[in-house]
DNA sequence: ACGCTGGGCTAAATCGATATAGCATTTGTT
DNA sequence: AACAAATGCTATATCGATTTAGCCCAGCGT
């Protein structure tokens, strides 16, 4: 039986009587600058394809301090906007012989930070933050070790980073102006108690949509729920919001889980979605697709995004630029029946 | 400012005026065993914890062949069941101190192959894996290794390995029932192609129930349908069949995403879910819960099962068992309006 | 005074790869 | 023929930890 180490570099340099030496050289594709004879590459080559030789990923981290690993914090992969995100990224990593380590953060600062500190001492080459709170001084600190960092769905204002992000005032901007178009007169907003540049934008957007429709604006309209209640919590303080205003017509989601546990506050409510109350929300999910009514919302565009974070990434490993590339998508306007008033 | 490299042991030494070797041994607990004092114990002690060293794991992973990490190959890490999962052994193995390295095989035996032998050199300590077909040679050499290996979702009935995993057979059997007892008479099954175990377990459970329920059946009413297929080709096929059928007046969707496929294809041929047509799904959804009507489903116990694989996984890692552990737990109906042909 | 025992610590090898410096040998030049 | 340059390869140090083998010294018995 063969033996249960791996099949390493002197295993090589001993079949073909050379040295470990000239075996790295040419399975590094260094033979022609190190002047290796053909005659010995190729029969380096094919002795190492023959043993089947993969190259011992902490051996090389350690000597080389590249260990081909990204780390990915992300705020919880199991929300679906993250997950689709998430297997899009290792799909694209993969394709640069990346592999790719995960948390999920919870939106809790503490958390991230004992995440990012894992990270670093598992000597990851780079790092996809969703950044929390508070997470400033960490991502500046991670910027002085000269590791890329590319933050995503989120970033912070006052710190000059890489990041991939949505244009979220645009969006909210839209789907406001989409409800004030239908004829909603009184609309709300359900958010998250955060100060994070993404729920602000929402939320500005927001306002800004409603102050060019001429709709009322006040702080009654706006509800901050913190991300960490449970369930019922949630659905409880959104009831309760909804009922406290009176003439209310139509209410934003900021993010695809409020949006879920609105739909079921508002059926619980017993209020038809559509005629009764307009409901929108930030990003799209197969509950919205397939409600009944369906819900209109403000999809981002996952495989871009997927796509553009890791492009980044790679492009920083490679040759570092001088300054941050700073990507903002569009997001797309995806109108169904909860926002129309006429639906019978 | 600080050197790039992080402290390692050395530093540590200098500081202390001792040997790397008494701070290797002070910091992993061998420091009674090894006879240091106690004086330079605690003295190490406090310079490791001032300077907060972290032990370079892939030093350490380099000499003692273990890395703390542990790869996990899901199905579709996009797919909610899975994300969920994936959360949950995440949290637990992190309590353990491990980390962990995924992927997505996208049931495709090429891509599973390709993952197993990434996580192979990238020298991961335990394997956590969904199988796809034909993938068992591989697991049994995984197993030589003598590296953990423990199935999820599925496994391999001829090979013996550590698994956990739902009785798919007795809830395809209670749900199916469920139909039976609520009158409906002609109950067909989407399910997806593939002789796996999981798949055939739910199959058999659905037959099975009809049979002792005397109700009819044969192959009409059983569609399998190619994972890899695209979106619209998931409708097509399942339109296709269900209008196949006369007289049909329920259908068990045999996963999530079927179930997903099921209610947008009986939708958009305007069949009325519960009255019309019995809809039920193997696996919980949000969507499953907030559909009008709601759908009556078969929930596996998410944290259960993340929380049993790693808890076998951690005893394997820790005292390897002769036998292996195979864990059965039970899915639960969750009865919603979709089964119910009385519901106005 | 000599050997023995045990306490307290360290030198050096090791894991598997890469990078640096340099050693033979051949070829080319005048 | 003598020397320089090019060719082809290798010895050795290194990354940061762990582990093995063993050194030195003090105290003890006889």
């Amino acid at each position: 039986m063969l033996s249960m180490k791996g099949i390493s570099i002197k295993d090589i340099a001993k079949q073909a009587g050379v040295s470990p030496t000239t075996v790295s050289f040419v399975l590094n594709g260094k033979a022609k600058e190190k002047r290796i004879s053909e005659q010995v590459s190729k029969k380096i080559q094919k002795i190492a394809s023959r043993l089947k030789y993969k190259p011992n990923q902490l051996a090389r981290g350690l000597r080389t301090g590249k260990t081909k690993t990204i780390g990915l914090i992300v705020e919880d992969i199991a929300n679906n906007f993250f997950a689709s995100l998430a297997k899009v990224m290792e799909d694209e990593a993969d394709k640069h012989g990346y592999k790719v380590l995960y948390g999920s953060t919870e939106d809790n600062t503490e958390k991230a930070k004992g995440l990012l500190e894992v990270l670093k001492y598992r000597q990851v080459d780079a790092y996809i933050v969703t950044p929390t709170k508070n997470l400033d001084k960490e991502i500046e600190q991670l910027k002085a070790t000269s590791k890329p960092v590319v933050l995503m769905d989120r970033y912070f204002p006052h710190v000059s980073s890489h990041y991939v992000v949505v244009d979220n005032y645009q969006g909210a901007y839209n789907v406001t102006s989409h409800l004030a178009n239908q004829g909603y007169k009184k609309i709300a907003i359900v958010t998250i108690t955060s100060d994070q540049i993404q729920m602000k934008d929402r939320l500005e957007g927001f306002t800004a949509a409603l102050k060019d429709h001429h709709l009322p604006f006040n702080k009654s309209l706006v509800k901050k729920i913190p991300f960490e209640l449970e369930r019922e919590a949630f659905n409880t303080e959104i009831k309760k919001f909804l009922t406290s205003i009176k003439g209310l017509d139509a209410v934003f989601f900021a993010t695809n889980y409020l949006g879920i546990y609105g739909i079921e506050s508002i059926r619980s409510l017993g209020w038809e979605i559509g005629p009764q109350i307009g409901v929108v929300s930030f990003d799209d999910h197969d509950l919205f697709r397939l409600h009944s009514p369906s819900i209109t919302c403000v999809a981002q565009p996952i495989t871009e995004i997927g796509k553009n974070i890791v492009e980044v990434l790679m492009q920083e490993l490679n040759h570092p630029s001088a300054s941050p590339q700073q990507i903002v998508l569009e997001p797309s306007l995806i109108i169904r029946a909860s926002s129309d008033p006429g639906k019978k």
